[in-house]
DNA sequence: CGGGCACTTGAAGATAATCAATGCCGGTGG
DNA sequence: CCACCGGCATTGATTATCTTCAAGTGCCCG
């Protein structure tokens, strides 16, 4: 077993002891012992190629699914044809919690760029979590978490000008990024600037101009899909409630 | 919307049997069997005077709580003072699921009129949970929804115009009322303009002038905190304008 | 009866959306 | 190898919606 209690559910290919993404994934915590019971539970997973939707909103909850590798956005499609991207996803997380509402997925979950995933079938959802209490836990708090971020994500985007968005955003990947391992200063967005104001909640054009006007203020470096951010620091001053002076 | 299904765990006076809530009550599909293994579990609450915080955004997570009587508010405080209301609980709303994240409360909650819970330990949170499968199946599907309609209210609040939000609150609390057996055409709001604004994310201004609006046009009749719909198919076209996909 | 607070109403101003066009890159085929 | 195509991204100009500022009304409670 690993280093230390961490845990994989199922994977794409090898066992969780080999898993990469040990650190952030959601059997973090566990006790080896569970993990090991848990481990035949789970079925193989198949690659996602880029595009590749995993499930759909308003289908039947199949199971809950842990990322591999690659990045997912999650969004929701409104009557009106609108497209609203609520979540993006890098290896570790765990998508498919919105659908223990009703036993529908809430949102549609697509990968942006190829991806894996591991996968815990929905029959196996609710004896799993009587069986293995670290997995309750787990659970119960990833559901929370989920509320919870709900709540800060509205203030994000009902209370914060365009500006401020787009630094809590920057912010937000350059931590996911040092969660992971790699630089949380320089780092390749996976996803379009289409998938960004929508996010955020901004027109395309918006976004694009706030890109444009924070590397004229020398905040960051950004050439298409990649960013170096330059001042972290005034970055997240701007996250957190402060307004760009107005420079250029 | 999401608190149709509510559960009852401990109440403030009386047995769950005599609960004038159970249609609404989280308890709602519970085996009689597990309901009595659990009675035992609750604690009397205290009745909350209006004003009163039931708990504090940041507090260590002391309990699941279950609305009785009354109505509460869940609302975020940010760091420069701001306010962001993000529910209103109406009996039969279960409280605190968003603590479950990381064991501290993540909103606050405060009573907006004299209202009384019943309270679910948090020490007894995960023996329950383990113990009673259909309450595991009901915290679950709550945590589930909860992220749910985290979504759907990002929408609203990012998507849809001042008109439609307030359509779309004037509907959900209809709804409300009517699931509790109380005319879902005629009703007394409990929470101020203020309020009001704050979980719409406008200008409290602006919502007094849709107010004022929706009454010329018709479609309301509006004095201080009482309301009357006139035209619940306008309203419900208005809100639903921006209604979710059906997904297939 | 007076004071305070919640609410309403009006006018001016700002932020981001929309409309419109161009630029850039990567891929494809001649 | 180069020219062209299509999608994505950027930039500019104008506009709409809602906020902000400011003032006024009326209700409730002492």
């Amino acid at each position: 077993m690993g280093t230390d209690n961490v845990v994989h559910i199922e994977q794409s290919d090898g066992s969780c002891d080999e898993c990469s993404h040990q650190q952030v994934c959601l059997t973090r915590g566990w006790v080896p012992d569970e993990i090991k019971k848990l481990e035949p539970n789970v079925r193989r997973g198949k690659p996602l190629p880029r595009g590749e939707l995993l499930y759909r909103q308003g289908e039947r909850l199949r199971a809950l699914y842990i990322l591999r590798s690659g990045a997912l956005k999650s969004f929701l499609s409104t009557a009106d044809g609108l497209e609203q991207v609520v979540r993006f996803h890098l290896p570790g997380a765990i998508l498919g919690l919105d659908g223990l509402g009703d036993d529908h997925y809430a949102s549609s979950a697509q990968a942006i760029v190829a991806s894996s995933v591991c996968r815990l079938p929905s029959e196996l959802i609710n004896s799993s979590i009587e069986k293995f209490p670290v997995l309750r836990m787990r659970i119960l708090r990833l559901a929370g978490r989920e509320a919870a971020l709900g709540h800060e994500r509205a203030i994000l985007l009902t209370q914060r000008a365009a500006e401020e968005r787009l630094a809590s955003f920057l912010i937000e990947m350059s931590e996911q990024y040092g969660q992971r391992g790699f630089s949380p200063r320089e780092f390749n967005l996976p996803m379009s600037r289409q998938d960004i104001s929508s996010y955020l909640s901004l027109a395309v054009e918006t976004v694009s101009r706030m890109f444009t006007g924070f590397q004229n203020a020398g905040l960051i470096e950004v050439d298409r899909r990649s960013v170096r951010l330059l001042d972290m620091g005034e970055l997240r001053a701007m996250a957190h409630g402060g307004r760009l002076a107005a420079a250029n």
